[in-house]
Order: C-alpha cells, then structure tokens, then sequence
DNA sequence: ATGTTTTTGTGGTATTTACAACAGATTTTT
DNA sequence: AAAAATCTGTTGTAAATACCACAAAAACAT
C-alpha cells in the first residue's frame, strides 16, 4: 500500500517558516468554500471531516462526498458549469492549509515548505483521484445489492479479512452508494438470508468466497 | 472556458527530440492495458476513442469511462483493491502516448519535450479530474429524471444553447448514467409528455427555464 | 448494393426501489 | 444527568426501474 505523505505533520514542523501560508480553523456546520466562482485555491483538510455537498431549490442536501484528513479540494477539480452552488462544509471541527495558485509556485525559493509541498502535490491529487474512482465504480452498480456487494469485497481486499467494519455509519453508507436507507436495509437482511454475509450492527462477515459473482 | 493542451499536435511537433518517448498504435478492440498490476506508466490519448471496462465472471461488460482525445488514464488513478480486472480497450483505432514515471523526470534536462509535458501534466491531470467529479456528480442523481434532466441541464449550460445535441448514442449515454436504455427511454418520453422538452433521434430542446427544479 | 451490426423505439411484466411512518437504541450536546 | 439529535431497524405501499421480446431505422462493412 502506498504511503500517503502527510501533511498535517508536515505543516507543523515547517510552517513558521513560510510566510504566505496560511491555516484557517473551521466549526462544525461552517462553510469552507464554495465551487461557485473560480478562487484559484486549493484546500488541503489537515484535521476533521468535511463534505462536498449540493442543495437544490428545495433545500434538499446531496452529498457528492466526503473528505478526510490529507484530501485536496477546491473549483479546480470542477468545471463550473453549473447553475446550482456545491458547498464544502465542515462535519466535525476543521483545519484547513489554503494554497492560491499563484504563490504556490512564486513563493521564495528555499522556501522548504513550499518545495515539499510541490513535490508532493501530484501524488495528494492522485490520491484524491483514486478515490473518486473507487467511489465511480461503485456507483456503476445499477442494484442495491451490486453497490453492497463490490463495497463489502473491496473493504474485504483491503483489509485482507473476511470480517469488516464499515468506518461510517449505515446512514452515511446509503448516502455515498446514492441509494435509499431502508431499501439498503432490506438487501441487508435479504443477503443475511442467503447466507451471504452475517452482520451486526456495522460489523459484517462475508461467508461466501466470491461474492461479486453473478452482480 | 479553460483552453486545453492539446498533447497531439505538440507531439507531432517536438517528439523527434525525445529519444525515450513512444508512441504505439492500437487497432479497434484492442486491449491497450489493463488495471490489475502497477505498471508505473501513464497514458494519453492522441487520436481515437477509448474505455475503460470491467468484465465479471458472466462476461458482461461494464463500462467505467469513455476517453477522449487528450485524456490521461493508466493504473496510477486506481487503488488496487480488486479482484476483477479493469481493461481499456480501444473503441475505434487509437494512438496512445505511454510514459512511464521514473523516465518523465529523468530523461535529459534539456529535453523540451518532457520539460513542456512536465509542465502541462497538472492541467492535464486537473481536467481529467474535472471530468469524473461531473460524471459522479450526475450518478449521484437517484432518478432516471434527474440524471437525464442534470445532464441536458450540464449541456445547455456548456453550449449556452437550450438546443442540446447529445453527442453520443443514446445507447452509450444510458450506459454513462449507468440506468437501462429502455426504461430511459420510456423517461425520455414522458419528459417530451409533460412539455419539459422535445425530441428528434439525439437532438433536444429544453422547453422549461428551470429544469432541475424539483428534481 | 448488399448483408451485418448497431441504434432507436415501443409495450408488457416482474422486480426493485423510494418513500413514509414509526420505535427503540445509541450518541452527542447542554 | 437530562434532553436532543442521530442512527438502526422494520413494515407497508406506491412508484420506478430492469429485464424481456420485438421491429423498424440507421450506420457500417464487405
């Protein structure tokens, strides 16, 4: 597994030696940005949870995604192309690193906080990549029971056991698989009853050996 | 509207220069690589449509992305994470731009062709970023309604036009919101039913101001 | 130009899913 | 410690969707 570079750790032991950097602190339910217009930032998330979400006319809230601690966010990951705003909104209490484009690169020369973090900057973005991919495929599922079953496998593959926790709530999960709660609960207990899986609470074990057969 | 480097006419002009560049050509239906091992190589697209697809064990084809011309792709933008293989496979003939990581920076200092690829790679990247994240945010629409009416409504916008043309076949296009062709077709008429737009084979008119309202 | 493949279009039906309403458990906030 | 909010779990029902079969139109290949 690759090693992500970290940079919250980073960013203190370097920071004071930077002058244009700059960290802002963010409550739960605060605004961070918004995708509207063009801001020439990016956001790194150093501490906290945070989501990407949009609301339309009817005040209803989609998440588009979540974000954890080293992810990078900002417009320039979307065309705006859009009539409706996308917000980031803090979930839990954030830190965020905020880079204009502009002085990424122009700032000192021995800036070592700046060099690092141009270094390292492709590999955060391929991170970020990878997980809207992960999240992409998950989403071409066309059933309830597809989006379960390759979420369960891959969380199976990575942690190399049979026996998994899902790291969100089953609230959360629906959301990120775009699928309704209780519809989600029901596919749960109907692969319960095809002995595909056992289950409590958040805590699953998939009894079968290949479970995306035939989803 | 951001302008976009277009890597075949610079390769045309400078990849005589470059003594590690290569280039290979692929016949439709070819497979140009595959997801499952780490290769440390990435891929543009020159010339020809691409996709990326999953094949289970029934053999059905479930297609991830299309690639257009200028695209990047390679395993670099995937966890790997599972046990079924991902393919890109060229939809019609093809030519594609193979680098391998260690040798972008490597190759001679002086190297024009890698020091502009170099520069333009972010973007590059960037954009293809921008491309999923609008995909995922139209999946994440729970209805047939609201994916087609957000994808006319994305189009409209793009095009400044409330005529849109679909720019490719209906088939594939229920195939990218990843809902079955019939039943969107049978959306595509009851949409044409309540005057919300009007239809001729793959051109389309928007009748309403605010289409994505409500949905 | 002719056969082949792909695309568009429609209708029927079984299945899946979203939605609503509710209650107890758990977590968070005050 | 109490109150508020969120989460889990279940049920019923209406609505949406996938799947099947089929035919005409269009695009493509030989």
């Amino acid at each position: 597994m690759k090693r992500i570079f970290d940079v919250e750790h980073f960013v203190e032991e370097l920071s004071k030696n930077c002058a244009i950097t700059e960290i802002k602190k963010f409550k739960k339910d605060e605004i961070i940005t918004t995708y509207l217009i063009r801001r020439s930032q990016m956001f790194i998330l150093l501490k906290g949870e945070a989501y990407l979400a949009r609301y339309d006319s009817d005040g209803n809230r989609r998440i588009i995604y979540y974000f954890k601690k080293n992810d990078v966010f900002g417009e320039a990951f979307y065309k705006i192309h859009t009539n409706r705003e996308l917000f980031v909104v803090a979930k839990k209490d954030c830190e965020v690193l905020m880079l204009p484009y502009d002085t990424i690169e122009s700032c000192n020369k021995d800036c070592i906080f700046h060099i690092t973090l141009l270094k390292n900057l492709p590999d955060l973005i391929l991170n970020r990549v990878a997980d809207i991919n992960y999240r992409t495929e998950l989403l071409t599922n066309k059933s309830i029971k597809g989006k379960l079953l390759s979420y369960l496998n891959n969380l199976s593959i990575e942690t190399n056991s049979k026996k998994v926790e899902i790291p969100i709530s089953l609230s959360e999960l629906a959301d990120y698989l775009v699928i309704d709660r209780t519809a989600m609960m029901k596919q749960l207990k109907k692969l319960q009853d095809d002995k595909i899986i056992s289950k409590n609470k958040n805590k699953i074990t998939i009894l079968k050996d290949d479970i995306l057969n035939g989803v």
